[in-house]
DNA sequence: CGGAACCAGTTTTTT
DNA sequence: ACTGGTTCCG
């Protein structure tokens, strides 16, 4: 079973010879300006490249790496260069092989932290008391152990919820310490228990020879610290040493980085101290503020000239980060001429400010707002929290405007697919306790939290793991009844995939033997029988090779076979929510990613570190995400909605970090402005609906931070006397325009934008009825929503369907976001 | 054991 | 408002 790392990554090293440092032609450097230039060349010692927003970071990051490589200065495996993201590491490794034009073989060190840890301390897992093979866990396995642990200790779970002790985890292990180093200001968290929790819980992992997220770096920052001949051989083998986002680094992180760079110094950290948002996840913005201070003699190079913004965003940006105080400091500045002003409107309530936003949007797609035609990829919506993506989701469902949701639930946490992971990583490794656990009654076997206790008992008894335990209890009839006949069959399906899994391994091992015997040139040739026998050497060899090809597919096969003969499609067929299809299609889709792997295993063993859930982006959608997702993004159209105190910046940042936390909101103002090429539009809503309650917001301060010369107030259709719908078409709006964002009385009028009725009334709507779209539902229709569930067609609008959802109410829907219930609830498997 | 009723927590997120 | 979890009852 391959663990992910291959020897051949850790060549010894050979001394460069002359030749190969001789410089050769360097044309990827002509496309840079000075600072990026001088970022690119100052290969050795320490280097921090401060990057501001759309200053071509990633393009001097690459560069370097090329022309580390290109130079013969290091080779592919000599460059330790790490990412946060997958996605990151990913476009890095790209746009290197881009700027090379070729594909450079190797660059095995590229990746992100935690992929790169996975492959250090699979290599020296026994130093801290691991297997090889040690599991990965996910956050959901991490709360359900700490669940036990706290339910074991006798602790209410009610007062004492494993989140927190969780977090509380997660909190030290972001800052490297091992239950023995956690300073006694932190003895009294979580009851003055959480200390020994945490060392129970480490115990508890070494022995179920699984690691979670933290222990990634935590681990191998151990072993550095431990071990001063391995910590020397790498840093011998990373002769450089790349850095993406420094200022997200956590302190784990930042102790990682300084034990490799220890030795050579040759660091580059690329980052922003100005786009740290990631502060209450453990980023120290201070890792990057000290980094002169860390490695004294560093060259600092800024690069302050961007590429993405008119001048007036820019501005609009930089006024409000100014605010901030202890930054590294940087001025953008930009050759681009003039464009459009920062636009700046209030709305009366949050469902206001999703409609107008929708009406804006289709305005600025038929180029009937002064600007030309914006495609609908060209356009954002980037919110400070996820709960306000549902107000643009349901109108935008509304009208029929395409939209696609960024972030989102990950494909790999959702439930069905953990479940389904789950039977996978049984089925491969029978020892995986926590995987049985999370299955034995899923779908319902009629083994309830008795049974699972009489499991684990006989387990215990025997010292097997939980499977094990299941087969004897089921054998000595320990489990009563229904559920014991079912934890029998359980068991032998278990069997059964666990043996053609096997099998099939075994049998593309022999076959790879096979061919690898008959492409031998010592055994074919020199065969003086003649060509009869080569000839039926190259049947057997091809016969051979196509049995392998279709043993490729083998473990789709046996995925599919497993969740067939568990139950478990059966359990989500028989699901009469709204989500069950939508969870079948998942379970599709995961089966279809296991193409990608050769085995079962392989696809686990990778799985764990990606997270990330690609959506395509052919079709022409609007893109609605939050902030943090938009970091490192960049469109011509930006929509900041909900920027109101309390919402943005928002209040728990503020009570629980105060001014730390206001400066990190300013920061993800900045974050949000700068991702805006050619027009950002900032709005806010009088009211809003918080957690079911309606709330009266005040304008954010933010707001007020912007440069006014850099803002058009716009006013919203319906103020002031008007009573119709704006028409879509009208540049006349623009008339109403007002500037009154210099006037004395404008703080005022957001004070009180409440009071005033910052837009139209709702009743105003105008319901456009397109008489040409004929649908093809009629009214008694039963229709499936992929929001909002099943429903029954009650009325029909043109295009438009009212629909009593099962769930969710009476709603009006644009009849193409329908299917009829039967063809959706038909998905076959 | 499974469904209904009740209750609490929830805003940012990668690996 | 909504979701997920727990508890109570048949």
């Amino acid at each position: 079973m391959s663990h992910g790392f291959d020897e051949d990554d850790f060549p010894d090293r050979i001394p460069l010879s002359q030749q190969a440092m001789a410089m050769r032609a360097a044309p990827y450097l002509d496309g840079l300006n000075p600072a990026q230039r001088a970022a690119v060349e100052a290969l050795d010692g320490p280097v921090l490249m401060l990057a501001g927003a759309g200053t071509g970071k990633t393009k001097a990051l690459t560069t370097r790496i090329a022309h580390l490589l290109n130079t013969g200065t290091a080779r592919p495996n000599e460059i330790l260069a790490v990412t946060f993201t997958n996605k990151a590491a990913r476009e890095m490794k790209l746009r290197v092989a881009g700027l090379l034009g070729q594909a450079i073989e190797g660059m095995p060190w590229l990746g992100t932290f935690h992929s790169v840890c996975v492959k250090l301390l699979r290599r020296h897992a026994e130093l801290v008391g691991l297997k090889t093979n040690f599991t990965i866990l996910d956050t959901d396995d991490q709360i359900r152990l700490l669940k036990q642990l706290i339910q074991a200790e006798g602790i209410d779970e009610k007062r004492w919820p494993a989140r927190q002790l969780s977090h509380l985890i997660d909190g030290w292990k972001n800052r490297a310490l091992t239950p023995d180093k956690v300073p006694v200001a932190d003895a009294g968290a979580f009851n003055h228990r959480g200390v020994e929790l945490y060392a129970a819980y480490q115990e508890r992992l070494k022995t179920l020879n699984a690691v979670d997220f933290g222990d990634l770096l935590l681990h191998v920052v151990v072993i550095f610290q431990t071990h001063d001949d391995v910590l020397a051989q790498y840093q011998r083998w990373f002769r450089y040493i790349l850095v993406d986002e420094y200022q997200d680094t956590n302190v784990a992180q930042y102790m990682w980085l300084r034990l490799l760079a220890g030795g050579h110094k040759n660091i580059c950290c690329v980052g922003d101290d100005d786009q740290s948002i990631y502060g209450w996840r453990g980023a120290e913005v201070g890792n990057i503020l000290r980094f002169e201070k860390d490695f004294p003699g560093a060259k600092v190079v800024r690069l302050e000239q961007n590429y993405r913004s008119t001048p007036h965003i820019l501005a609009a940006a930089s006024g409000v980060i100014a605010e901030n105080a202890g930054r590294l400091g940087k001025e953008l500045f930009t050759d681009r001429a003039d464009g459009e002003k920062v636009r700046l409107i209030g709305h009366w309530d949050g469902e206001e400010e999703a409609r107008w936003i929708g009406e804006e949007i289709e305005a600025m797609q038929a180029g009937t707002r002064g600007m030309r035609a914006f495609r609908l990829t060209e356009i954002a919506i980037l919110v400070r929290a996820s709960h306000q993506m549902r107000a643009f989701e349901d109108r935008f469902l509304t009208i029929g405007l395409p939209y696609r949701v960024i972030g989102g639930p990950r494909f790999y946490e959702r439930r069905e697919i953990r479940d389904a992971m789950a039977y996978f990583r049984l089925a491969v490794s029978q020892d995986d306790d926590l995987a049985f656990e999370r299955i034995v009654n899923v779908p319902k076997r009629g083994l309830g939290e008795k049974a699972v206790q009489n499991i684990h008992l006989a387990a215990r008894e025997s010292g097997v793991s939980m499977l094990e335990g299941a087969r004897i209890a089921s054998g000595e009839g320990r489990v009563a009844g229904k559920g014991g006949k079912a934890l029998g069959a359980l068991v032998a399906h278990m069997d059964g995939w666990r043996a053609a899994l096997h099998e099939a391994e075994a049998r593309k091992e022999e076959l790879r033997g096979l061919i690898g015997a008959l492409n031998d040139p010592d055994v074919i040739e020199g065969n003086e029988a003649g060509a009869d026998l080569a000839q039926s050497r190259q049947k057997t060899l091809e016969a051979a090779q196509k049995e392998l090809t279709a043993l490729g597919r083998a473990h789709l096969d046996l995925a599919e076979r497993i969740l067939e003969e568990s139950g478990y499609v059966e359990m989500w067929q028989n699901d009469k929510t709204p989500e069950a299809p939508g969870r079948l299609e998942n379970l599709k889709e995961l089966i279809k990613a296991l193409e990608n792997f050769d085995n079962i295993q392989g696809f686990l063993e990778h799985v764990s570190l990606i997270m990330d859930n690609e959506s395509d982006d052919s079709e022409d959608k609007v893109s609605i995400m939050t902030l943090h997702a938009a970091k490192g993004l960049e469109f011509p159209g930006v929509f900041l909605p909900g920027w109101e105190d309390g919402l943005f910046p928002s209040q728990r940042s503020m009570d629980e970090s105060g001014l730390k936390g206001l400066e990190e909101e300013r920061r993800l103002a900045y974050v949000g402005l700068t991702r805006a090429e050619e027009i950002a539009i900032v709005s806010f809503a009088g009211n809003r609906l918080v957690f079911g309650q309606w709330q009266s917001q005040m304008p954010s301060r933010f707001i007020d931070e912007i440069p006014p010369e850099t803002v058009e107030v716009l006013t919203a259709p319906g103020l002031y006397g008007a009573t119709q719908a704006a028409p879509k078409s009208d540049l006349g709006d623009r008339a109403s325009r007002a500037d009154v964002y210099n006037s004395p009385g404008w703080k005022r009028l957001q004070a009180r934008s409440d009071q005033r009725g910052m837009s139209q009334p709702r009743e105003a709507k105008t319901m456009v009825i397109d008489a040409d779209a004929v649908s093809s539902y009629v009214e008694g229709d039963r229709v499936f929503h992929q929001k909002f569930g099943y429903g029954l067609v009650t009325g029909i609008e043109g295009d438009k369907l009212e629909i009593a959802f099962d769930k969710a109410g009476l709603k009006k829907v644009v009849a193409s976001f329908v299917t009829a219930a039967e063809a959706a609830g038909d998905v076959p498997f």
